[in-house]
RNA sequence: GCCGCGGUGGCGGAACUGGCAGACGCACAGGACUCAAAAUCCUGCGAGAGCAAUCUCAUGAGGGUUCGACUCCCUCCCGCGGCACCA
């Protein structure tokens, strides 16, 4: 009889909440802190396969972790400011707030419905004005470090979406939510400077345990080169073009400069430059392009030649001509570059095209032509600072007045929240300015400024009306988890210290270049501001891992378009969510960036699975604690003790290391055996008690009906006995020039010489050898011997 | 183009530190139970040859090291991911 997965899994949830076993006090006597912690979710409205990947497998470690008697952090919350809730809610003209909220009461429920022991106490939520306090107080930190100010420069802006976008946030020129094409603009935006931190977010990869290529993907993006910066004169006047090369050991072989288009020594020499109309035009037409078209015209290269003006090589004097192209590009190094078309491959494709001279002359040592012409060595990097400002209405306002007389001022602390309006027209707007502009109420403000008499400034200002993004809401929730219902603190120095850095944290691969970055961003800034306590070190994450993703039946992306999405709850309802949480934990290695088809068909080996730990303890059918003289014994019973232990072990260490398929697997062969010669009652436990993180209320039952009065799932994790688990004997594997020939059982001790006659006297081994003397015997000990002739 | 990860049956995937390739599960085939079906249980299941014991081939391709290679080295092909006219 399969058992009844929807009467037993509310049950124990029930109980569960009522009992609170999964409530994490801040310490416990004689126990290990442990911080487990799973990105927190958007509130979306609803929760699909991938929330289920993310969460109920990581359960299973948490639940592990905190059988080994370690006082385990596991929290959850929702990350709930920001665009993909306010799209949605604008798309069905519901107020952000409302729909917000509304989702977060539906998904709290349908995360409880999986049964893992999150800590509900600890949940945070950072469109609550009591979070987003702390998001604009910590903004506020960085403001009065100069790593929060506000700049006009070229910025990513979503048509569509109606707001910039970081760097980060534009993938392959096209905004990372709505997929629209960006744009440039030049606007006036809040940033932080991530930039600063570019060398000690690169170097703190070395000490963390994390998969080379997720270190990679961020060295990437931050994308150091070291180099050497070398000034050009311009010959009759006394200008200077800086460049930026890695290739100083070339300056020889440089015939000429470019400038990128948008370089502002451009406008400097329109009186010498001769062809100035044609140059104005080729700027124009290059601001016009946008990223995407820069780089869809592939490598055809335009530029045009500044007329009138020449530089000179500093290494031989020669004259070189000076030109633009958009091949050069502002934003990266000094936007003005040497070319030496015999070693750089753009160079050369552009000095074909525009006739200009290759000359191949010899390299010179490096360090003595930057000393020699007075350049000096530089690094640069790739990163940009971080955009933060958004021209929405569903995030947290930057805590900032602008005055007439005081200009930007921070709002004094005290002040703190500056609460979102409440307003009627929350849509985006065109103009690149946000919605809360509109309202006027909230906007004008005295400035409250302290004058140096005392007295407060007084006179007219205005609030900021940019909102920040929501990636700034995530650098910092884990934080909050450790003492979420401070109201004096983000959270207090003591309470940071009992649960960071976090042990393992588990999410998206998506997140490596966006909220993993920021947030060690964050962690850093923060560390330094003293605001995280010394002691802990300046990385927030010992361990990450990410997850895969789960692919629709017909191994395509899940999408509605597609159909072929697989909704958890239509299989929660039918299997139970032990089945689909256990499910997802034997698709596959858990810790790899691999995709995973959902299998309709797959799923019912783990529901029989299942119905069989439950069938074995039904009292018709069982064997448990009988010494079954009906069904003889193949094995030995020290063997099912062996294998038992053998179980504890794997199990153990593949849980450790997200190899939740090879650890059913081992559960697996363990029942498959039980079944065949019975179990003791005692045996049955163990091998419940490692079946608990996976099917928690499977087993929470059948441990009650056993007749025990506590959680099991607060057992203490099995220990293996190692002296059990080694074999007397195994099984000998005969070689002959390296291919198996015989196989037969050997005592676990035998030498070499005894391997040997017996090997020797085996028919098989007679008949294939004839006469024939092996030339060479290789002996491995518990393993096989090999004769070569 | 640079960097990283990977390529194993019909499918998802196993395989210690170089030592029986294909654990476990799905699918499939045959059988038991049943009036019948579902469910359940048992057996088989990489390819080829053979009545069979067994033999040969086989971990993307080709070479190498080794008594022995999915595992190490070289060359190449393919897939996924990051970066990319970044000087």
């Amino acid at each position: 009889m399969p058992y009844d997965h929807k009467k037993i899994e509310k049950k124990w949830q029930k109980e569960w909440e009522k009992s609170g076993i999964y409530k994490t006090p801040d310490e416990v006597k004689g126990k290990e802190n442990f911080y487990t912690l799973v990105e927190f979710p958007y509130p979306s409205g609803n929760l699909h396969t991938g929330h289920w990947y993310a969460f109920s497998v990581p359960d299973i470690f948490a639940r592990k972790k905190r059988m080994e008697r370690k006082n385990v952090m596991f929290p959850i919350g929702f990350d709930a400011f920001g665009l993909p809730a306010e799209n949605a809610a604008i798309q069905r003209k519901i107020n952000p707030k409302k729909w917000t909220y509304e989702n977060i009461d539906y998904m709290r429920k349908q995360i409880k419905s999986m049964g893992a022991s999150f800590d509900w106490t600890r949940e945070v939520i950072t469109s609550d004005p009591e979070y987003y306090k702390w998001t604009q107080w910590i903004f506020l930190k960085l403001f009065e470090k100069g790593l929060a100010y506000q700049a006009e420069t070229p910025v990513n802006w979503c048509p569509k979406d109606k707001t910039v976008l970081a760097n980060e946030q534009v993938v392959g020129g096209k905004c990372e939510r709505c997929g629209t094409e960006v744009v440039q603009k030049n606007m006036k935006q809040w940033m932080l400077k991530i930039t600063d931190y570019a060398e000690r977010l690169l170097s703190g990869l070395d000490k963390l345990n994390w998969k080379e290529e997720i270190k990679e993907a961020q060295k990437n993006w931050i994308g150091k080169s070291e180099g050497a910066e070398i000034d050009f004169e311009v010959k009759n006047s006394k200008e200077k073009i800086k460049v930026f090369t890695t290739r100083p050991d070339t300056l020889f072989g440089a015939t000429y400069m470019v400038l990128a288009p948008e370089h502002p020594l451009i406008s400097n020499f329109k009186s010498q430059i001769s062809n100035f109309k044609e140059v104005e035009k080729y700027i124009t037409e290059a601001k016009k392009k946008t990223q995407l078209q820069r780089q869809k015209e592939e490598k055809e290269k335009t530029g045009v030649e500044l007329k009138g003006i020449k530089a000179i090589n500093p290494a031989n004097k020669e004259e070189i001509p000076i030109w633009i192209a958009d091949y050069v590009l502002m934003g990266y190094g000094t936007g003005a570059i040497m070319a030496v078309p015999a070693h750089d491959e753009r160079d050369f494709e552009f000095s074909k095209k525009f006739n200009l001279p290759i000359v191949d002359r010899p390299l010179i040592d490096k360090d003595e032509i930057v000393k020699k012409v007075g350049g000096k060595k530089v690094i640069q990097y790739r990163l940009r600072d971080w955009v933060v400002s958004r021209q929405r209405y569903w995030g947290a306002p930057i805590p900032v007045i602008h005055c007439e007389k005081c200009l930007t001022q921070a709002v004094p602390e005290k002040d703190l929240p500056v609460l979102l309006p409440e307003i009627k027209d929350y849509k985006p707007r065109d103009d690149g300015k946000s919605p809360l502009a509109k309202a006027e109420k909230w906007l004008k403000v005295k400035c409250p400024t302290r004058l140096p008499d005392g007295q407060e400034c007084g006179g007219n200002a205005e609030r900021e009306t940019d909102t920040l993004d929501t990636f700034v809401d995530s650098s910092w929730y884990f934080l909050r988890y450790c003492d979420p219902k401070n109201p004096k603190a983000f959270a207090s120095a003591e309470k940071l210290k009992t649960f960071m850095p976090v042990g393992l944290y588990s999410g998206g691969a998506e997140h490596t270049t966006m909220h993993l970055l920021y947030s060690r961003f964050f962690y850093k800034a923060m560390f330094d501001l003293g605001l995280v306590p010394k002691e802990l070190g300046d990385e927030p994450y010992l361990e990450r891992r990410n997850r895969g993703i789960i692919l629709g039946p017909d191994g395509q992306k899940m999408s509605k378009s597609k159909g072929n999405v697989i909704d958890p709850d239509e299989y929660v309802e039918k299997f139970g969510a032990d089945t689909v949480r256990m499910y997802l934990a034997f698709l596959g290695p858990y810790n790899e960036a691999g995709s995973y088809p959902w299998n309709q068909q797959g799923i019912l080996g783990i529901k029989r699975f299942l119905d069989r730990v439950w069938k074995i303890t039904s009292p018709r059918s069982s064997t448990l604690g009988v010494e079954s003289p009906k069904t003889p014994s193949v094995f030995p019973r020290s063997d099912v003790a062996r294998l038992l232990h053998k179980t504890i072990k794997k199990v153990g260490e593949d849980i450790e290391k997200f190899s939740f398929n090879t650890a059913i697997s081992a559960l697996m062969i363990l029942l498959n055996e039980m079944e065949k010669v019975g179990a003791s009652a005692e045996d049955f436990g163990v091998f419940l008690k490692l079946l608990a993180p996976f099917a928690p209320h499977l087993t929470e039952e059948i441990w009650s009906k056993l007749g025990n009065k506590n959680s099991i799932h607060t057992e203490e994790w099995p220990k293996y006995d190692p002296k059990l688990i080694e074999e007397t004997t195994f099984e000998l594997i005969v070689q002959i020039n390296g291919k198996v020939r015989d196989k037969f059982e050997a005592p676990a001790g035998i030498s070499e010489a005894e391997a040997t006659s017996l090997t020797l006297s085996r028919e098989k081994v007679k008949s294939i050898l004839g006469d024939k003397k092996p030339s060479k015997i290789i002996f491995i000990p518990r393993r096989l011997i090999n004769f070569v002739i």
